[in-house]
DNA sequence: ATCCTCCCCTAC
DNA sequence: TAAGGTAGGGGAGGAT
């Protein structure tokens, strides 16, 4: 460290990071929930900073960063592309995405966060001044120095890190969930408390759990001992959970087994834990029936165990998440609040702002479609403009909607600060809020913690539902008779197309396209729009703002400038200052993320971009994005309003009050959201191919109360996808596939925060004849039928496939647990009674005699040789054979030492390929198809539902090689076509013709100044050319000479030696699974494997576990790892924990079925 | 090139 | 207390 970019960065961080939790960042919605914290950060940085002091260096530089390949990570002090540029033009290698395999010799981070930690411990993470320091020294400085040690989150974890192993965690890039609760809520705590928030840096002198647990303790404070009375359990518990911290997840894993029977007898059945239905509805119906109501609860508790430290005391440890929620639940009204309650999803839909916000919108989409469809089909073509006459869109907008219909109710609160929300608590999001509210910086999705600072008169409305519908209905019966084309945008708000209206009116005044048409034009559009306001006025009572424009950007643009209760008509003459002036945010499709990069490369206006090549802006944010910003900082925009687009997905996702005590809860409430997308599939008229579930499970370094009142808080986010044989409709075939992905995850069941599941690959059902109405002029909030129905002829039996048969064919069939219930473990084994997903069935007496058996046959070959250890790596082919690929989180020590993320993308054909089965026919029957899977086994036998690529099985390494010679996918200069092409080597007149619909109208063109008309020109010709020479030249000659520098060098860099594929070793024996893994092994050399190695192999022992059902097999191997761990003198400390999670997990499964604790000593 | 899958991001 | 849903655009990387 120590060099004065660094120090400089340093103070600057420092500075900003006080800002940040000083004043801004406001609201969740910008600051936190989408855009993420660390995009926050970033920008901050970036901006103070100088990319000048990582001033690139063109010329032919030493190539210093030899062998060295980084990855950046979060934001940083030279912005990722400075640091991107410096390491290539230094010979190194970039890395854009860090998947947990390792070609990554060098994580680059400015700073740190508890997050990923445990996800990066495994790499060497410098600060971003030994890349700058070394560029600067001309050689490569040694980056121990430059360790991410003095600052951020965590130095005493170095104590315990040493060599390569520096573990800490830094800001992800990206993605809200990570993020958003960690960041931003430390932050709200931090101001609510006298806690010291986490994520400034500034946290906890001890290490990252400490601050969460500091956040625990102020929620359970709280939400549970303030209630109970009991302030101190919730300190005790905290004290408790940092101790053990670092046990993560594995924690019932870890407990010795006396304990784990103590929890049984707490515990004796998942079922007792849980009320049945009718008990539940008991509650429902009689709220009031506190007796009953309390009695029944009891059952969901141990007697005489109703409080936290009650339980503590008698386990003698932290509390599960199972627990937790038991105590948390056990509150009839927070019962009734949360997934277990029957009633649920009903009630939560009702409720939810942005379900209503979903759904209303694509009731409105449907509608218009449909209308359109119809409109075109009766008189046809009549939507033909006039080439190169002006287009008029208007965008139209409730003010504050919410809030202004609801103020109806209330209109003494009118000019006060009003916002609409569920409650006043502090979690209460925001859902509107009218102007005065926003005088004082309050937003929508604020939550009401935050706005109740910025505004302590702040009222609060109720939500009206009904209300808006009602609005929303009038509102859009007034747009449709403006007699324009009509798009919706939301509930509030629509686009229309009124250019014929518009210029209509030139033929009946008799003047062609002069001077005084366009006054009419306008003078016409705004009419239209003041009359359209004060009928919506009038039939609403609320405001609307109308933007008009020449195309739907600047109609929003206008907009932005019409609110509140005004209009505003966009003319090419303030067009080009007044979206310059806008910030890039502003634009749409630019929120947190994009701003953040584009103020990577400098820009923060709109004007800004303008100043940038289109070429640099593709190479920063992609080719679409990249000219999509281009153009709009020119005030071009090519869509089209009223476009007809088909549904690609349905889905439903619940990620708020999701708190389970068993599985069987869990499993219950998937099934529910499984019904769920069953109905909204059948009012789509749409089968679906492809299932996606989503699930979010509660970060490991999060408290078990969030700080919003029954939130997902922070968490980590698994999405897997199954590809249905045939396509469906039928929640309970969903619902198999949903329970099989999620007990893949073993995931126990406390931890669960949210359930999403979508439908994607859609087809069309066959409507009857009779369904084929539509194309009411009113629009109802009713549903409509479906669109197209293009074939699908189809034996349609398959589609309604008949309830599965009640047995399984597969082989391992015998081995699967009877009955459907798989709850009937132990909830608080569970984590690790799905780990192996075994079967409890398998014959005792057989694995009674497992320790002896691998006694005998550890002993045949017990140990290595050291020439074993020497010798050549294996090479693994691959594409030879896959593993099969359970999930394994649970199995491993999670997130802490296997990316959870890479488990969740793995493909399950690969497991059934494994298996040995191979995709017959697509078209067989689904009864064949999908096998009826019993909870606990029939994942891991469920037939393939399509072929196999042999590609599917790549490698991590092949990967990771892939992504480098493919980073920087050239530019694919764009397929957008015809119109500049066309339009260019005419004149303009006929260019406007060929454009009319879709280019950038001559007439638009025209009005542009001067450099910007000739810029756009030249773009396009430029485009055109490139488009024309791609065809002849190589690609690198169309990019610019730092371009192509830069991707040659990436191409170039060499990969680290490959490292062998555990995933494709062929071994049925045990002595050549322990010849396997040792070759494997010790292919590391001084290199500790990393997450994915470890995670290879833990996917093959659970191979061994679940499919060879070789006890004695798993046994032994995790004996030998022992061994290995034993005698190597390599402080692989992440191999090490992870031995010793295999040993517990197999220790687990082993238990699981009746068969006493294993000793592998 | 072009496709597909798995995400992230955005909007309301 | 609180109701943090949902669909589509698009980028990265891999397969073909
Ligand atoms: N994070 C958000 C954003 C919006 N909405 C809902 C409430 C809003 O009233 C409605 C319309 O959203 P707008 O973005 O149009 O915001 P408003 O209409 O409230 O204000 P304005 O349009 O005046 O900016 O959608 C919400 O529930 N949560
Ligand atoms: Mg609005």
């Amino acid at each position: 460290m120590g060099s004065r970019l660094e120090k400089t960065s340093n103070s600057v961080r420092k500075r900003i990071e006080r800002h940040t939790f000083d004043d801004e960042e406001g609201d969740e919605y910008g600051g936190s929930k989408f855009g993420g914290f660390s995009e926050y950060f970033r920008r901050k940085k970036i901006k103070l900073q100088n990319r000048d002091a990582a001033r690139r260096v063109v010329s032919d530089k030493p190539h210093i960063f030899k062998g060295i390949v980084v990855h950046v990570n979060g934001y940083t002090q030279p912005s990722l592309n400075d640091i991107h540029d410096m390491v290539v033009d230094y010979g190194g290698g970039f890395l854009q995405y860090l998947d947990g395999k390792t070609m990554v010799t060098h994580i680059v981070a400015s700073t740190l966060t508890p997050k990923k930690k445990v996800e990066f411990r495994k790499y060497r993470i410098v600060k971003p001044a030994w890349i700058v320091d070394s560029v600067e020294a001309g050689k490569l400085l040694p980056w121990e120095n430059y360790r991410v040690v003095d600052e951020g989150v965590r130095q005493n974890l170095l104590g315990f890190q040493e060599g390569q192993m520096v573990s800490q965690t830094n800001r992800t890039q990206t993605g809200y969930r990570e993020q958003t609760d960690t960041s931003w809520y430390s932050k709200q705590i931090k101001n609510t408390a006298d806690v010291v928030g986490t994520e400034s840096g500034l946290t906890s002198d001890y290490q990252d759990p400490a601050s969460d647990i500091a956040v625990d303790t102020m929620f359970k404070d709280s939400t549970l001992d303030v209630e109970n009375g009991e302030p101190s359990h919730a300190r005790k518990e905290d004290d408790q959970n940092q101790v053990s911290f670092n046990y993560g997840s594995f924690t019932s894993g870890d407990l010795p087994s006396a304990i784990e029977e103590e929890i049984t007898k707490v515990y004796p059945d998942p079922q007792a834990s849980g009320l049945d239905i009718e008990q539940r509805e008991a509650i429902l119906s009689e709220p009031s029936d506190a007796q009953d109501r309390d009695e029944q609860i009891a059952a969901v508790l141990p007697p005489n165990l109703v409080l936290k430290d009650d339980l503590q005391n008698f386990t003698g440890r932290k509390l599960t998440a199972e627990e937790h929620n038991a105590i948390l639940l056990s509150d009839p009204r927070i019962w009734r609040s949360s997934t277990v309650n029957p009633g649920f999803l009903k009630q939560y839909y009702e409720e939810s702002r942005l379900h209503h916000l979903s759904a209303w919108k694509a009731e409105l989409k449907s509608k218009l479609q449909a209308y359109a469809r119809e409109l075109s089909a009766s008189q046809q073509a009549r939507r033909k403009r006039i080439p190169g006459s002006r287009k008029y869109i208007f965008h139209v907008d409730f003010d504050s909607f919410f809030v202004a219909v609801s103020l109806l109710k209330h209109p003494e609160l009118a000019d006060k600060p009003v916002v609409v929300a569920h409650g006043d608590g502090p979690g209460s999001e925001i859902a509107s809020c009218n102007y005065p509210a926003r005088a004082f910086g309050v937003k929508n999705g604020t939550w009401m913690k935050n706005a109740l600072e910025l505004c302590p008169d702040l009222k609060t409305l109720p939500y009206d539902f009904k209300a808006y519908e009602n609005a929303s209905r009038e509102f859009y019966a007034a747009i449709m008779e403006t007699g324009g084309v009509v798009q919706s945008v939301s509930v509030d708000e629509a686009l229309i197309d009124l250019s014929n209206v518009c210029t209509q009116m030139h033929a009946e005044a008799g003047s062609d396209q002069t001077e005084g048409s366009i006054d009419r034009e306008e003078a016409k559009a705004k009419e239209i729009a003041n009359d359209l306001r004060t009928k919506i006025k009038l039939r609403t009572g609320c405001e609307v703002s109308i933007g008009i424009g020449g195309n739907i950007l600047q109609a929003k643009v206008a907009l932005r400038k019409a609110k509140p209760a005004g209009q505003y008509l966009m003319t090419t003459e303030t067009l080009l200052d007044t979206i310059g002036s806008l910030d890039v945010q502003d634009l749409p499709g630019v929120a947190y993320s994009m701003g953040a990069k584009l103020e990577d490369i400098g820009i923060k206006l709109v004007k800004d971009i303008r100043e940038v090549s289109k070429e640099r802006l593709i190479n920063a944010l992609g080719p679409k994005t990249g000219e999509k910003l281009w153009e709009y900082a020119r005030g071009i925009d090519k869509t089209e309003v009223g476009d007809q687009v088909v549904r690609k997905s349905v889905s439903a996702e619940v990620n708020w009050g999701v708190r389970f005590v068993t599985q069987e809860q869990a499993d219950e409430f998937i099934r529910c959201l499984c019904e769920e997308l069953e109905k909204r599939l059948c009012n789509e008229n749409v089968k679906g191919r492809q299932l996606t579930m989503k699930i979010m499970r509660k970060s490991l370094d999060s408290p078990l109360d969030p700080p919003k009142f029954l939130g997902h808080g922070k968490c980590e986010v698994f999405n897997k996808s199954v590809v249905l044989g045939v396509p469906t409709t039928d929640g309970k075939i969903l619902a198999k596939e949903a329970l099989s992905i999620l007990r893949g995850y073993g995931i126990s069941p406390g931890e669960l925060r949210g359930i999403g599941l979508q439908m994607t690959k859609l087809e069309p059902i066959k409507l009857v004849a009779t369904d084929m109405i539509k194309g009411q002029r009113s629009l109802q909030f009713k549903t409509a039928p479906k669109p197209d129905l293009r074939t699908n002829e189809d034996p349609d039996e398959v589609d309604t496939p008949k309830k599965p048969a009640k047995f399984v064919k597969h082989p391992a069939a015998s081995l699967a647990v009877p009955t459907d219930d798989d709850s009937k473990s132990n909830p608080l084994l569970n984590t690790l009674g799905t780990q192996f997903v075994l079967p409890s069935q398998t014959d005792p007496a057989v694995l009674a005699e497992l320790p002896e058996e691998i006694r005998s046959k550890f002993a045949g070959k017990s140990g290595l040789s050291k020439e074993s250890i020497n010798q050549p790596k294996l090479k693994f082919k691959r594409g030879s054979e896959s593993p099969a690929l359970p999930p394994i989180e649970s199995l491993v020590p999670s997130a802490s030492q296997i990316d959870p993320e890479v488990l969740a993308a793995l493909p399950e054909d690969l497991r059934a390929e494994v298996l040995g089965f191979h995709h017959k026919s697509p078209q067989k029957p689904i009864k064949q198809a999908i096998l009826p899977q019993s909870p606990h086994i029939d994942r891991t036998i469920k037939l393939p539902n399509k072929p196999i690529s042999t590609k599917t099985k790549n490698s991590s390494l092949a990967r990771v090689r892939g992504r480098l010679k493919d980073s920087k996918t050239s530019l694919k200069q764009a397929n957008f076509a015809k119109l500049n092409d066309t339009r260019h080597g005419k004149d303009s007149e006929s260019a406007a013709e060929t454009s009319h619909d879709e280019g950038i109208s001559a007439e638009f063109l025209a009005a542009l100044p001067e450099d910007i008309r000739q810029e756009v020109l030249d773009q396009q010709r430029r485009d055109r050319l490139k488009r024309k020479g791609g065809l002849e030249m190589g690609a690198n000659k169309k990019r610019s000479k730092a371009q192509a520098t830069q991707q040659q060098r990436v191409i170039e860099l060499a990969p680290r030696p490959p490292k062998p594929e555990f995933t494709s070793m062929k071994l049925s024996t045990l002595p050549q699974l322990r010849e396997a893994i040792t070759d494997w092994y010790h292919a590391f050399e001084d290199e500790e494997p990393n997450d994915k190695d470890v995670e290879t192999l833990c996917m093959y022992l659970r191979r061994v576990v679940l499919e060879e059902q070789d006890m004695s097999k798993a046994i032994s191997v995790v004996r030998w790892l022992l061994w290995t761990v034993d005698q190597d003198d390599r402080p692989f400390e992440v191999w090490q924990k992870a031995v010793e999670m295999l040993k517990n997990a197999v220790q687990t499964s082993v238990k699981e079925r009746g068969v006493g604790p294993v000793s592998f000593d």
